[in-house]
DNA sequence: TGATTGGCCAGGG
DNA sequence: GCCCTGGCCAATC
């Protein structure tokens, strides 16, 4: 089929866009559902390009120690934490109960 | 086509 | 708990 240039950009949104309300979800876990477990790293690279005008939920993305890669103070690191918290996910400072909140499938 | 950038993961001090 | 380094992968120019 010619509709196989699927990025996994593409690939990512649907992940993220999966993720159930008031849970999180990591970079790497998000690599994982996208098909590659050792690309979390592109999993960041990517979602660093969504606008914060997309329908996704990107905010439910964090790194794997449960904090927000955003600096603390930053325009997204605001609206990533008010979101999460917005949906029950309490954060303390730049971290969250990751066990708590992680979505486990 | 080739090289660079960007960003998370893991381990060690 | 915090900081630093190396490694890895995909997207981009």
């Amino acid at each position: 089929m010619t509709n196989d240039r699927i990025t996994f950009k593409e690939r990512i949104y649907s992940v993220v866009g999966s993720i159930p309300k008031g849970k999180v979800l990591t970079y790497k876990a998000v690599a994982q559902l996208a098909g590659n477990s050792t690309a979390a790293r592109a999993v960041g690279t990517c979602l660093g390009q969504i606008p914060h005008d997309s329908k996704l939920p990107w905010h439910r993305v964090i790194n794997s120690q449960g904090k927000i890669s955003f600096e603390l103070g930053s325009d997204r690191f605001v609206a990533q934490k008010q979101r999460l918290q917005d949906e029950g996910v309490m954060f303390v400072g730049q971290r969250c109960n990751l066990k708590q909140y992680l979505w486990d499938l």
